[in-house]
DNA sequence: TTATCGTCTGAAAGCGCTTTCAGATAGCGA
DNA sequence: TCGCTATCTGAAAGCGCTTTCAGACGATAA
């Protein structure tokens, strides 16, 4: 294969046109160029066709930085996500993104591995390459972080989570209230013996709510989750498949698994069909965010459809309503949805 | 929920110390901090811990706009994905964000709905806002793209696929040999009728690469693939389960349906099990890319493995380098491997 | 026709940093 | 002790744009 010299690039400066060419070009001053590309409208319509002829003749395109250095906007807006490689958050920034493309802002974003310090490292260098907000993925994190941002003073949102009692903005869903919305809809189908594959829920307030959610629901009737019965992983179709077998080697076996994400849950239910079990007679199985393939993994999985797209989208507004200075309130918790498939059912007698 | 108004913002300008108050506070000039930020080593250590003492007591963070322009360099580098909602492209987006992090790059990330309008605008978008590189997906595009990049000399490169003759820096594999590896595959275990499921072919070289690799083996063997056994669909499981049955519904059936991406093998999987047949034994499934379902999806499925990840890490050490000014040629074309599960075999009699 | 007002344009001052260039300092040999 | 070189530091000039401020211009009213 040869190798063509014409990518054979060196780091160098870009020449390019620049606002005082363009302004020469068409016999104005610079100011009048700006306020063109700014705020067209206020200059005279054959001056701004005059200048809209030499922009397109120069080929110009306007120098961020220095656009973000006169005006203190970059026109970037971060995302801190715990993973990109599941379709999970990439539903939510893919909806970010086309919400605030529109607007001229562009995602800068980060994966911190579900590491805070990971998260951290990427606040710093995006607060340094001027972020004009931010956001990021649930709510537990350390004071210092929230201060570090609110110093640099750059409207932030928190998604995934609601409700931190009005100390963030948050767009997202009641994580328990969804969890116990599963929980109730086996109890009253007649289960009793829960069990339940959990994401870890250090640092991750979604998982916790979660876990805390089904606990809660259960102890409405007067029962409770026993410890052992709650198997916690790390994200994962093999990781749920182990669980399950763990769970159902130990007697009396749960009549129901709850899982905490759609993965383990794809897991368990293959799993079972390894063990020779039937779902949902011998064993009822929930999911959680009704991913790609839960209306399609036989029988159907019962899950809870989270507003995964809708979070990035609303997101974005609300970035946008604040930097365009309007005064704007979060929105109330988004809904999240019991989506009753094949998977669940009542319990054998 | 009451309001917490500490987070009512206003899109205000951000006080932040400047590098001439730590100048100040160390009592050495701007040009002194300046070095020890981005040259340390080169200023007398004595110095240089003043310096930090000031950075450390004012709490400053250098402004990214002031930097870049003074400095000719963003420190962003641009992706643009034709979609980031697959767990596809979130594993090379992972990489590459975790191989540039370390050097203080930041991605900026944009998501193409496969559509090259939208590419086209997220470029100028990301030209302007002053990206140092850029990664793209596939080569198929027009050359006034190309021209566009070529003029800003931003240097770029291309994933997902290998080998432009030399055209453009690639950091790929080659998606008609991976192809035409898994037909050989069934080829050898005595497969005659063949059917393919493909992504849309139309600007994505990568589904036409997969489908003319699929064509190409086959003739090598006087063999050709019907156009009628050819399901185009978008990338999704339910569109190959329908797409499967598609194929099934008409004699004489193929013993065999290759699939251009896994989603549409795992419909293809669940249709069967719907439809009655056994697998491989009435019909052997290949897919393509082996995402995280495809070991524990019953019976296993058979699919060629892409160096999805790699691609990232390698498209970044690549733009790194030749940031750095470092004379660097792409490597070859990456490997990609057949993994052989249970989803194929050889045909019924 | 002249005075007054409103609208639009241009001049110029930075935004916060990097980097060149020249000057200061220290180290060394004679 | 002096002069020379090798290092390191500081002064200053921008990087390309936005935005304030004041002035120019045309239009309207008197």
């Amino acid at each position: 294969m040869t190798i063509n010299p014409e990518y054979a690039f060196k780091a160098e400066t870009k020449p390019g046109a620049t606002l005082e060419d363009v302004a020469r070009e068409a016999g104005v001053s610079p100011a009048t160029v700006s306020r063109c590309l700014n705020n067209p409208g206020i200059v005279r319509p054959l001056l701004k066709a005059r200048v809209d002829a030499a922009i397109e003749k120069l080929d110009y395109v306007p120098h961020g930085a220095a656009r973000s250095l006169a005006s203190r906007r970059s026109r970037l807006i971060g995302a801190i996500f715990p993973s990109l490689d599941s379709a999970l958050f990439g539903g939510t920034l893919e909806a970010l993104q086309s919400e605030i493309a529109g607007s001229g802002y562009t995602p800068v974003v980060a994966s911190s591995n579900y590491d805070p310090e990971q998260e951290r490292n990427h606040l710093r260098n995006m607060l340094a390459s001027g972020i004009d907000a931010l956001m990021l993925v649930g709510a537990a994190r350390e004071a210092s972080v929230y201060r570090l941002i609110r110093q640099r003073q750059v409207p932030y949102v928190l998604t995934w989570v609601a409700g931190t009692d009005g100390a963030h903005p948050c767009i997202g869903f009641d994580n328990r209230a969804a969890a116990a919305a599963v929980t109730r809809h086996l109890l009253d189908m007649g289960h009793r013996r829960f069990a339940m594959i959990s994401g870890a829920t250090a640092n991750n307030d979604r998982a916790a709510g979660r876990l805390a959610g089904v606990q809660a629901a259960l102890e409405e009737r007067g029962l409770t989750l026993d410890p052992t019965r709650i198997i916690t992983r790390p994200f994962g179709v093999e990781e749920g498949r182990a669980a399950l077998r763990l769970l159902m080697a130990r007697e009396p076996r749960p009549t129901t698994v709850i899982c905490g994400a759609d993965p383990f849950a794809y897991g368990a239910l293959l799993e079972c069909q390894t063990l020779g079990l039937t779902v949902p007679d011998d064993l009822s199985i929930t999911g959680f965010d009704d991913m790609w393939l839960s209306a399609s993994l036989p029988p159907g999985l019962t899950t809870l459809r989270t507003p995964r797209n809708e979070m990035g989208t609303l997101a974005g507004r609300y970035m946008l309503s604040v930097l365009a200075g309007e005064e704007t309130l979060p929105p109330r918790p988004l809904d999240f949805e019991l989506i009753v498939r094949g998977s669940t059912g009542p319990p054998r007698q």
